[in-house]
This record gives C-alpha cells, structure tokens and sequence, in this order.
DNA sequence: CGACCCCTCGCTATTTTTGGGGAGGGGAAA
DNA sequence: TTTCCCCTCCCCAAAAATAGCGAGGGGTCG
C-alpha cells in the first residue's frame, strides 16, 4: 500500500474515531505512518482543563504536569503567539530555564527535532499537534517539507475530534446582545471610559449605563469587566 | 491532469504567492479547480482591519462593507463561536435580519449553499475560508463529503500566506504577563473585585495593584478592563 | 557587578463606577 | 392586541478603581 493511500485510510479511521482512546489508537498509528520517534496531540480546553495523548513516556508526562513546564516549554510559549506551524529549532531556547527543560526532554526520549501545529478554538482552546524525532537537521528538514500539508490536515482532524470530547458547548446558550450593547460593551473593551464612551455613541451617561447594565446581566456577569471578558470569550464582541 | 496532480500543483502555487494579488489570483484557480460558483478568504486582522479576496461581485462586497453585514451574516456569528468547518445550513437563518441578509446575497449571486472553514490566529485573528455554490442538498452533501479535507488545507494555506501580509507582527511584540500577573488578571476577568483577588492570592490589595498596573502598562492599556480585554484577545489569559 | 524584572508591602486623595430607584415611546413577535 | 424587548433620559449615595508618592529582598542575564 502506497504513502497516500495509507494516509488516506488514517485519515478514514480518524473520523470514526469516538473518545480518548480512540485517539490514541490514531495517534500510534499515525507515528507509525510518518516512522517517527514521537506524535503527541495536546489540547488545552476553554476551562483549563487539559488533555492529551500521544507517544511520550508516561515518567515524562509526570514531570511535565508536576513541574508545570507548561510556563516553560518553549514550544507552549512560542506557540501561543504564533500562527504558523514552526519548527522547534526556529523557537527561542536561549533561557536558562528553556535550555534546562530541552536537555531533561532529551533525556525523556523526546527526540531533538520536533515541529507543532497550533490550532486556536472560539473560546480560548488552545491545541498543538506536535512530532518529534532525533535526526540530524537535514534529515529533519526533508522530513518536515515532505510531511508538512499532511501534519496540518491530521492536526485539524485531532481537532474536530477533541472539541466533541469538549462537554456541553452549546454555540447558542447565550442571548445575543442588542447592537447598542454590542457598541458600547465594545468601545468599553477598547478602554474607553463611560463617558467617552457616552460621547462616542452620542448618548448621555445614563443611557449608555443601562446598556452595559444589560448587557451585564445577559451575560451574567458580576461587573463590566466580567461581562466584557464573556463577551470576548462568546466572540459577542471584538477588539 | 487528475484531479489530485491538480491540487498538489494548486497548492505549489500557493506556497510561492506572495501579496494580495497572487491570493486573489490563487483562490480563483481554486474556485475552477472545485467547480463550485464562488471561493473568498476573509480575515479580520487583530486591529480590527479587514481583508479579503475572493470571486464575489464588488457590488456585494461593497453592500456588504457598507451594510456592516459583519454583524448580521450568520456565517460570521456562527463560525465566530464555532470550531469546526460548517455548512451554512447549519448555522442560525432564523432572525428577520438573517433571512434578509441570505435573500440579499443570494439575489446578488452568492450560491444557495456554503460550506466555511474559520481559523483563529494568537492574537484575535479571525479568518474565514469560503466556498459558495448554487445546487441541490444533495449535490452540496456530496461535494463537501468529497472537498472537506482539501477545503482545510487550503484555508490552512490561505492563512499562512495572508498572516505575512500583516505588517509588524513579532511574535514578541507583547511582553508575557509574569505568573502571579496572569493570576491577577485572570481572577479579575472572572469578575472578582479587588478585595476578592488580592485576599484569593493571599496578597495585600496594594500588591495586587501593582500586577494590575504592570499588567496594563505591558500591555499598553488605557484601564484594567481594557487591558483583560487585551490579554484575552492575545491569549495571555483564558476565561 | 550592575541592570532589570519579579514579588511584596504601605499611605492619601480624587475620580469613576456601581446599585437602587423611575419613566416614556417605538417596533417586532406571538 | 398584548407582550416583550430596545432605545432613551433622569437622581442620589455608596463602593470601587485610579493616580501619585514610597520601600526592600530576590532572581537572572549580560
């Protein structure tokens, strides 16, 4: 059976795949497909909460919850202010920490090569669909532009699947608010005071204090910070 | 040429395009090579900048822009909340404003069936990929059984090229929040006062307004409400 | 070593926001 | 038609946030 038709069919099987186990059936598999060292989905949920599955060894998932190297790893933290996927050489390990980190990874087996695909939800998810591998640098430059386009499209395939393990995401559970409310939750995210805000919209003070008070028990919040935050996270209003 | 040559040298091309005119050019080969009615690409950059290319008439992007159809098409509400790449028939037609809106695009030529692809960027970025064709359920059901995947990897390829078109964006251009600011502006976008942060961080309340105020000015803030609003756009904070 | 950032604590005064009332006209949906 | 929501305006007192000044010990990086 030939590289495409193969990932085809881990491609099929990824879609019937039901639950956490199911996952990591897919992700052995898929290490299997790409013959690399390490292939780990991790997945940070709107909540906190996290989630993930993936090759590493057990002792080496330990660590790295017990020690919070979430605040550490480099790949965490490069990824979550970039776009693209990226290469782990092009990260920045000059911190003491970073660099301390890397060697105790190494020394898990997590290869010396790696790459991750980040991919953000609506509601803050963050998740990284991340291999790994020792090799050399050329070796890992080929690799990663041969397998680039079909890293991506298992990344966003991880993903559809993680998001129905998300319990109770209803897109609808919140009424929408008003335009007014829309404005003026908006312009008060983007700093303006109450009474610029007022000005802004060519209301006075009073008015535009019902809107936000509106708005804020629509969204059940407990002040207009809170509300503003919800907003933003509902995707109700942008900055 | 079969048909999967043809992507892989569709996609080729998209890896060379560089500035908005080889996307515009690109997504109309996309639109031919999918045989479908109508592609657009439609990002809404992090200042709140908007950019698009696409094969809709210049008469619906110009109603589109002037109507601010941003805030009533439900393909933007929806795919705003949601995750997945979604068909427009499952979104939320049920308001008078919506049903004008699909009336409207519809009669300028936008097809009857849509299928859209969103992607989030680290700070606030929202791109929407989009192909629109006018035929049956069936037919519709069919194609985007078919095209999903594909469709993925082009809005993934889309956005990585639009992303370099953002000016000024360094992945460091935000200093990170220190650990203990994070926890102080994360209790505060969950709508905890003052008093109740700094006695939940077992800190004094002046202690906590300095995070506060460091927070703010790291992120050049105007207020702290405006300054949750932006560690939550950044991804700095999760809610 | 010096510079810089992180964590922690203090004071006073002013500005702003919040919470509680109430009131009327207009439009859309049931 | 009635009901509900949206938009607009007003007062007052209490609570909260902001602005300005200050201090010291600890760590990391160049």
């Amino acid at each position: 059976m030939g590289k495409i038709e193969r990932r085809e069919t881990l491609l099929g099987e990824l879609e019937q795949a039901q639950g956490l186990e199911a996952l990591q059936a897919a992700i052995v598999g898929l290490r299997d497909h790409f013959r690399v060292d390490h292939m780990v989905y991790h997945w940070v949920s709107s909540n906190g909460e996290q989630f993930g599955c993936g090759t590493y060894s057990d002792a080496w998932v330990q660590r790295y919850v017990d020690r919070d190297y979430l605040r550490v790893d480099p790949v965490i933290i490069g990824c979550y202010q970039r776009f693209h996927p990226v290469d782990w050489k092009r990260l920045d390990w000059s911190s003491k920490a970073a660099r301390a980190f890397q060697a105790e990874a190494i020394a898990h087996g997590v290869g010396n090569q790696g790459f991750s695909v980040p991919i953000r939800g609506p509601v803050g998810q963050f998740a990284l669909f991340t291999v790994s591998h020792d090799c050399s640098d050329e070796d890992w430059v080929r690799f990663t532009e041969e397998n680039r386009r079909d890293l991506i499209l298992f990344a966003h395939e991880f993903n559809v699947r993680a998001l129905e393990l998300e319990p109770g995401r209803s897109p609808e559970q919140s009424r929408a608010l008003s335009p007014r409310e829309i404005d003026a939750m908006t312009l008060v995210a983007l700093g303006y005071s109450r009474a610029q805000v007022a000005e802004t919209l060519a209301i006075s003070e009073h008015t535009l204090r019902v809107y936000i008070e509106s708005a804020r028990s629509k969204l059940g919040a407990l002040n207009t910070t809170h509300a503003v935050a919800r907003a933003l996270s509902r995707g109700l209003i942008v900055v």
